[in-house]
DNA sequence: AACAAATAACCCAAAAGGGAGGATTAATTT
DNA sequence: AAATTAATCCTCCCTTTTGGGTTATTTGTT
């Protein structure tokens, strides 16, 4: 528990404008329990030195000559799932957050961050926290809200059988096996369909799978 | 830019244990800059107050009687999407805090939050940021990483020309328009379909589309 | 009574699925 | 170099399934 004992976080620094990467350098290593690692100047030469021997942290800049910091991220956490990547971005640049996110970032720091805020990050992240501006944390929340009209299948104003029915065929059964499972006739199953598709705007049961599979909304926690 | 000049920001509270409603009231009305709007014990009545003069902030217990927690920023979030609702717990319950995001929460703090936390997270949440504790950080940030195994439609064995197939398929497009789409005969895509089917172990496109659909990753950014 | 919903039947044309061929490349193995 | 394999492209044939249109009965609800 006592922080003050432990090793100091190991912390790599992948930025290709040399002066501020020397900046980060004394900032990092003017803090108790922190050190730079070492300082490079593009993903290839970073990642090829910390393959032997790892950092605890990297601090990624996302705008890199040749690999980009997204793609050296999801390379290097292919490598080493352990070590934990803070990306550092000048824009307040929406799209490409998810996209470190996706290849594997737990941080996500606008270089005007103060460096007292970096230092915090650093050890937020080696905590196992995420780190992120106030601005990027809400970013990342929004996208886990749901668009107002949330009603799923309600939205297309469809019956309970109508559900039931494109939720069979959207499990790929076809309307004779459909019909079997709700005990009703062949025939009643392709009148609903036909309801079903009108109402879904489709005219094909692929079509309107989808669509319905779509209007689930499919996230990461409902595997 | 005056933060002192500014009207307080007026906090509703909704927590069901009469203790902690009033410590939360004495922690809010203590601080500079926010005021509690009011506290209510249950969802029904909060909303019902709620919604004649709306607050800028609400926290929201998750655990509630009768209408959970959730299911009232749900509704809350309805009527006045510019409500910002922080959610607070007492378990660190990973189930419900997408539930609670995906509701439309914007922040969502532990109950063991100190007094300072909490007011901080007011005024985060009311600037736009979005107060989690550092653990719920993670753990949002992580439904966002990839899982390693990106071998998607390759560990069906399918040809490029296979692929390119299956995903106008997975579109809702007839065999027609897939051929048009490729420039190629139709009795070639009713071909490609045949083994598409076979490698994928189905005998109709709806399921195909549909497997070949949860084979990738579907995220909130891709949409 | 009017309405939505669920059920079912009929016709017809188009689409889809199964089978069994063949032809052309390009890459690999023998 | 010759043979083999895999991928792509294509053609018929035949049966089943779908999709679109229409009409109709029954059961609830308003």
């Amino acid at each position: 528990m006592s922080a003050a004992n432990r090793d100091p976080i190991k912390v790599a620094v992948i930025e290709d404008t040399p002066a501020l990467g020397k900046l980060v350098r004394r900032i990092v290593d003017s803090m108790d329990g922190i050190q730079t690692f070492g300082v490079w100047e593009n993903a290839e030469d970073g990642l090829k030195a910390i393959d032997k021997g790892p950092p605890d942290v990297v601090l990624m800049d996302i705008s890199l000559p040749g690999m980009d910091g997204i793609t050296a991220t999801a390379k290097l956490k292919e490598k080493h799932p352990d070590v934990e990547v803070i990306m550092l971005t000048v824009y307040d640049d929406n799209d490409k957050i998810f996209d470190a996110l996706k290849a594997g970032a737990s941080g996500y720091l606008l270089k005007q961050a103060s460096p007292d805020e970096l230092c915090r990050a650093i050890f937020d992240v080696n905590a196992g926290g995420a780190p992120m501006s106030a601005e990027i944390a809400r970013l990342v929340v929004k996208a886990f809200h749901r668009p107002a009209s949330n009603k799923n299948t309600e939205a297309f104003n469809l019956t309970k059988r109508e559900t039931e029915i494109v939720q069979l065929v959207a499990k790929g059964l076809a309307n004779k096996e459909v019909a079997a499972d709700l005990t009703i006739g062949v025939e009643t199953v392709r009148v609903h369909l036909k309801h079903i598709y009108e109402k879904l705007h489709v005219r094909s049961r692929t079509e309107a799978a989808m669509k319905y599979r779509d209007s689930l909304e499919r996230q990461p926690w409902n595997k």
